[in-house]
RNA sequence: GGAGGGGUAGCCAAGCGGCCAAAGGCAGGGGACUGUAAAUCCCCCGGGCUCCGCCCUUCGCAGGUUCGAAUCCUGCCCCCUCCA
C-alpha cells in the first residue's frame, strides 16, 4: 500500500470537500482496507457520465487497495430523495429495482473493479427495522439541524411543502453507513449534507463517524444544469460511439475543461496544453478520450472518422440505420418521418419538412405531402442529426 | 376548525363571456451562419385532414347557465398564506 501521504494526495485529486482531511490520514495510517461507500438511486436504470465522476474516484480508492461498497438503495428509492421537483416520483417495485440494480452492476464495472467492490442492497437492513428502531434512529437528530439542509430550509420558506418521510431519507442513508461501519462516503457536492448526518449518525451509535468526500456535479449538455437523465442533458455510458462521441462535441466550449478535469486522466499541465489548441481539436480529443474509455481506442477512431465526415464534410454516415420497405412503396414525406421514428407526429414531420430540413439523397424536399417511391436505396436525412437509409425489399 | 389566495400547454406566466389552440418568457425543433461550440438572425412549437382553410381534444375534476365559457354558477379534489 502506498504511503497514507501520498494516498490522500491522489484521494484529494478533483475533490470539492474532504471532512475531515486529518480523520481521513489517521485512518489511512491504519494502513487496512477502508470501507468505502457510495449509494446509488437504482430509480432510472442508466448511469451516465454524471456518475462516472463518483465512479472514477472510486476506482481510485480500490486501486490504492480498499474496499469499495456500491450501496444500491432499493429501499430509499420508494421514499425518493427530497430533491423538491421530482415529488411525485413513482415507487419502483421490487423486481424492477432489481432488474435495475443489475444493469447498474454491469455498468458500474466499466470504472471500477468488480473484484473488489462489493455490492449491497440497503432494504437488506432498512426493511427490517421495526417501529422502535425508527424511533431510535429518528430520535438522533434534531428539526432544527435537517432544516439546516438547503432545499428544506428554502422550501420551508417559500412554503412548498416538506412531507415528513423526507426527513427520514438522509437518515436512512445515515443508518446505511452505520450498517456498512463506512469509513469514507463518497457523494456528489449536492450529498454533503446527507454525508454529515451520516457523521452525526454513527457518532451516535458509537462508531467512528466516516469521513466525507463531495465531488463535483458534472455539468450536462447544455451546460448549464447538473448531468441528469431528467434534463435529458446527459451521455449514457452505454449509448453508442457515435452518440456519446456527437453529444461530447455539441458541449459549450467553456464546459470542456470541467469535463477534461473529471472525466479524464489528464494531469493539470497535459490540460493546459489543450488549451492552447483550437477549441474544437480540445473537444475532439476529450471526445475521442471519454469515448475510448467506454468502447476502446479502435471504436473512438471509429467514431470520431464518422464525426468527421459526417459534420466537417457533411458525407452520409454509411452507419446509419437501414430501414426496409416492399419494394415499390409509395409514401408522402411526413408519413415516412413519422415511421423512421424522427419526429413525434405527422404535423411536426410537416413542419421539418417546410422548413427545409428535410432531404433525400442530399437534396431538400420541401413538400410533406410529396410521394415518395422506395425503389432504389434513399438516404434520408432530417435535421442535422437524423440519418437514415431507406431501402426496397422484395 | 376559521378567514383569504390559487390550480392555464414540458416549465414559468398572462387571459377572466365571443376576435383563445389560448399573450409573453424559458426549454425544445427546423433553417442561415459555424467548429453539430457560443453569439446572432428567421421560422415553428396540441393532434388530425393534400393544410392558405376545416375538424377534433385541451385551461384541476364533474355537472350547470348561455347562441357561445379558460373566463359565470354549483359540487368535488388538490395546493398555498394567516389565524386556531
Amino acid at each position: 500500500m502506498l504511503d497514507p501521504k501520498e494516498q490522500l494526495e491522489i484521494i484529494r485529486r478533483g475533490a470539492v470537500d474532504i471532512i475531515e482531511e486529518e480523520e481521513l490520514l489517521e485512518k489511512l495510517k491504519e494502513g487496512r482496507p477502508l470501507k468505502v461507500k457510495a449509494g446509488f438511486d437504482p430509480t432510472a436504470p442508466d448511469l451516465h457520465l454524471g456518475h462516472v465522476v463518483l465512479l472514477k474516484k472510486l476506482r481510485q480508492f480500490q486501486d490504492l487497495g480498499h474496499e469499495v461498497y456500491v450501496v444500491i438503495g432499493d429501499f430509499t428509492a420508494t421514499i425518493g430523495d427530497p430533491t423538491g421537483r421530482n415529488e411525485t416520483r413513482p415507487s419502483l417495485s421490487k423486481e424492477q429495482v432489481l432488474e435495475n440494480a443489475k444493469t447498474y452492476a454491469q455498468q458500474a464495472f466499466k470504472v471500477l473493479d468488480p473484484s473488489k467492490t462489493k455490492l449491497v442492497y440497503n432494504s437488506k437492513w432498512l426493511e427490517n427495522l421495526s417501529a422502535r428502531d425508527i424511533v431510535n434512529l429518528t430520535a438522533k437528530y434534531t428539526v432544527a439541524r435537517m432544516l439546516e439542509r438547503e432545499d428544506f430550509s428554502k422550501r420551508f420558506k417559500e412554503g412548498i411543502p416538506i412531507y415528513i418521510h423526507e426527513f427520514l431519507y438522509p437518515l436512512f442513508q445515515a443508518y446505511d453507513s452505520v450498517a456498512l461501519e463506512a469509513d469514507v462516503e463518497l457523494g456528489g457536492t449536492d450529498q454533503l449534507f446527507n454525508l454529515l448526518i451520516g457523521r452525526a449518525v454513527q457518532r451516535e451509535y458509537g462508531q467512528k463517524p466516516q469521513v466525507a468526500i463531495t465531488m463535483p456535479l458534472l455539468v450536462g449538455l447544455d451546460g448549464v444544469r447538473k448531468m441528469s437523465k431528467s434534463y435529458g442533458n446527459y451521455v449514457g455510458i452505454t449509448e453508442p460511439p457515435e452518440t456519446m462521441f456527437g453529444k461530447i462535441m455539441s458541449i459549450p466550449d467553456d464546459l470542456m475543461w470541467d469535463w477534461y478535469k473529471l472525466l479524464t486522466d489528464y494531469t493539470e499541465s497535459e490540460i493546459g496544453n489543450f488549451k492552447k489548441l483550437h477549441p474544437r481539436d480540445a473537444k475532439l480529443n476529450l471526445a475521442y478520450t471519454i469515448v475510448a474509455q467506454f468502447h476502446g481506442e479502435e471504436s473512438a477512431q471509429r467514431a470520431k472518422e464518422n464525426f468527421l465526415k459526417t459534420f466537417s464534410k457533411r458525407e452520409f454516415p454509411e452507419n446509419a440505420p437501414v430501414f426496409k420497405f416492399p419494394a415499390g412503396t409509395r409514401i408522402r414525406a411526413d408519413e415516412l418521418i413519422l415511421k423512421l421514428g424522427f419526429a413525434p407526429s405527422k404535423k411536426e414531420a410537416g413542419r421539418i419538412i417546410r422548413s427545409g430540413g428535410f432531404k433525400i439523397n442530399g437534396e431538400k424536399h420541401t413538400d410533406p405531402f410529396e410521394e415518395i417511391e422506395i425503389s432504389g436505396e434513399l438516404k434520408i436525412q432530417v435535421g442535422k442529426k437524423k440519418f437514415a437509409k431507406v431501402i426496397p425489399e422484395g
